[in-house]
DNA sequence: ACTAATTTTTGATTTCGATCAAGGTCGTTC
DNA sequence: GAACGACCTTGATCGAAATCAAAAATTAGT
């Protein structure tokens, strides 16, 4: 359901960071035209950073095309990753002025921007505009939590099992490439930025994917490109229930 | 200021979860007389389950005194706490009618509720309400997020003298009991619910616990009762940068 | 095509926190 | 006030992941 709707909603409004969701039937004809007046569209290289930590940040922003980072950074140069943003996933804090996190992109990567002003100034007038950024913001952090269960209580193995199926799974819904459970992708991460996500070093991660590999539940060719052959035996090793976590 | 002005809040529309965060000046007569007539109270003893994950929740809530834990739970029994409720907080999704985490009282707790559906409906009529609802959800993700970094890459020192520095510095606003850097607050956790949110085992937050206090960053009487002589000596153990977190 | 730089894999060793196992303290009940 | 149970501390040992150290595979540059 939501893959083909999720299509055709962009389609018919590609850059509206609300609809990109998918919810936006409701948007207005001026509250569009609006939106389509005050966007403008930035550009990033793999491994260019889009903010740093502190910085001052005058935009909102959603993605558009592209896999970007939110990370953390201890002064003993520790990082931790703390958010993959996806295509239609939303960046920036209305009401601060100032990045609580490096942002960086990991793949080319496209934003649809809007100053912060104007948008804030819309979202006042137009509460069901509020209303899809507390859903949105609501899932970001049911997203974190299970994500603070991985990081907590989970082993390295079922770390790397639970990131794979995640990027599986989006793939999958992205791509309908889901034919009879077997799942293509390619790594939109390299090994170093798989263990910041996940709370391993590098070495780590490695190792964990070669022994996937070894017994079966993934296949490799080159570093990057992973076939699932058995999306359920991916799952198996999550640690998670069957179902899809949170979402009960 | 913030806890001059939670008091004064607090006085003078004690049950109104919005207020609660002491931004309810917008609060209108009728949007206040709405909420008083659908509040009910529900009381906890310590240990109680408030609602496990799963079941059918009606109702959203505010803490209005005592402390609460949301935690998830595997399979084979790991868990992982992935919020704590002080008092103002707000627990229960607006338009999710099933609880996604276990919320259990740690300490005496008293909770103001109300029904969803009436809830939802004056959401609707008042959008001040939902944007309040976005920010204080906002600043949860922010401290879900800071809490990744947390379980990510902390030491298991780094941990617990972060989670005294979270209990003192909130005691400290709450109490105004700072008294020229030294802060005395009694550990609402036991050692087990702290080991379950810094993803430890219960003997290593003792360990960790007796090291602190054999190091002098903090006093103990019992087994529950901690004076801290120095608030930044304890920062200093946290890992963070000296400023507050995320909030800078 | 060849070199250089980057990223990844693999191996050897160490370390931090988990696990296993007693004891100890405190509060409650009979 | 003895006995029980809940909670906490401490010790001994183990193990998973980190760290240290090369080598292999890829990618990029000239």
């Amino acid at each position: 359901m939501s893959s083909s709707e999720t299509q055709i909603a962009n389609q018919d409004c590609a850059d509206c960071p609300i609809r990109h969701r998918a919810v936006c039937a409701r948007c207005e004809a001026d509250e569009l035209s609006m939106l389509e007046q005050m966007k403008y569209y930035r550009s990033y290289e793999p491994g260019q950073t889009v903010i740093w930590s502190g910085d001052r940040m005058d935009f909102v922003a959603s993605v558009v095309e592209g896999i970007a980072t939110l990370s953390q950074t201890m002064e003993d140069g520790r990082t931790q990753m703390v958010g993959l943003l996806l295509p239609s996933d939303f960046v920036g804090r209305p009401g601060r002025d100032h990045a609580a996190y490096d942002v960086t992109a990991t793949t080319r990567l496209t934003m649809c921007c809007f100053r912060r002003a104007p948008f804030e100034d819309l979202m006042q007038r137009t509460p069901h505009i509020g209303q899809r950024l507390l859903e949105m913001t609501l899932d970001e952090l049911d997203a974190a939590r299970e994500w603070m269960l991985l990081l907590g209580r989970k082993t390295a193995r079922e770390k790397i099992a639970s990131l794979l199926a995640i990027i599986a799974r989006r793939d999958a819904t992205l791509k309908l490439s889901a034919t009879q459970g077997q799942i293509v992708f390619d790594l939109p991460l390299t090994r170093e930025a798989m263990a910041d996500y996940l709370g391993l070093t590098l070495e780590t991660v490695s190792r964990q994917i070669s022994a996937l590999k070894r017994d079966g539940v993934i296949e490799l060719e080159g570093k990057r490109h992973v076939t699932v052959p058995d999306f359920e035996r991916l799952m198996d090793e999550t640690g998670d229930d069957s179902d899809g976590g949170v979402f009960a």
